[in-house]
DNA sequence: ATGCCTGTCTGGGACAGA
């Protein structure tokens, strides 16, 4: 079974990318965020001729987070994360689709740091650590995947070169404790798990020739828990996607599980 | 040193993204 994750950087110019890497790749679930649509205007049809069945959170213009499945039902678990009944950005959807729980994941970017917004991140990051702790121990498999928008460590693996980035919000110390402290859990991160020496970025800005120098980072994960790790044969990242015309800026990445 | 591109909403330019 294949689950791969993509932020699609709106959903509504991607859809050629995204049908076309569907049809490909064939990932049986398939988790999509930055949909930046409504709950009205998400091309639902399309996704369905496809060949999906498909939950979404929308918002307006921002944010938006989807679980698309194919070959059998999606039954949603949660959609928002406890702790904060204020928050109104859609960045968390949680189902169940064939014998796993998967959950869909935009965290948040938290640029400019220091501020208000770096503030909302690690919020939000300590409510998921929160509600990952009542899943991790799960006898059913747990996937929880996305865009985490932090780069985990200065290795090569995760990131071209620190030094630009290193007032980023995606780079702060803050930012990496809470990361360590959600895999500290029990979650095995799929892609440094099967890392095999070469880097394995999943974003690449679309400036400055960022993906024709591979000047990429690795922000966007898959966390396994014990069930879904033990089942863990493949991963990696569909670089070609990026390299298309009209690109999302972001890469799919996927984890095979037997 | 810097959103240098891109998408969205809108109707031209601001905002957000990472």
């Amino acid at each position: 079974m294949k689950i791969a994750t993509y932020n699609v950087n709106g959903i509504t110019s991607r859809l050629p990318r995204l049908l076309e890497w569907l049809e490909e790749a064939r990932p049986d679930i398939a988790c999509l965020q930055e949909l930046k649509t409504s709950d009205e205007t998400f091309p639902g049809a399309a996704i369905e001729a496809a060949g999906y069945r498909a939950i979404w959170h929308g918002q307006k213009g921002f944010n938006g987070v989807a679980v698309l499945v194919r070959g059998g039902e999606v039954t949603e678990r949660r959609r928002g994360l406890p702790g904060d009944p204020d928050d109104t950005h859609s960045r968390y959807l949680e189902a169940a689709a064939h014998g796993v729980v998967v959950a869909s994941i935009y965290l948040p970017n938290g640029n400019p740091q220091p501020g208000p917004k770096f503030d909302y991140k690690l919020k939000w990051f300590e409510r998921l650590i929160e509600h990952a702790a009542t899943l991790v121990g799960s006898d059913q498999p747990v996937l929880l995947v996305g865009d985490y928008n932090v780069v985990p460590t200065d290795s090569v693996e995760d990131i071209y070169s620190p030094a630009s980035w290193r007032r980023d919000a995606l780079l702060q110390p803050e930012s990496r404790e809470a990361w360590r402290r959600l895999v500290g859990q029990g979650w095995t991160d799929a892609l440094h798990r099967l890392h095999d020496g070469t880097p394995t970025y999943t974003f690449w800005d679309y400036f400055r020739n960022r993906f024709a120098r591979d000047a990429g980072l690795r922000i966007d994960h898959l966390l396994l828990n014990a069930p879904a790790a033990a089942r863990l044969s493949a991963a990696g990242v569909d670089r070609t996607v990026r390299g298309r015309d009209k690109p999302s800026d972001h890469a799919p990445t996927w984890a095979l599980l037997d």
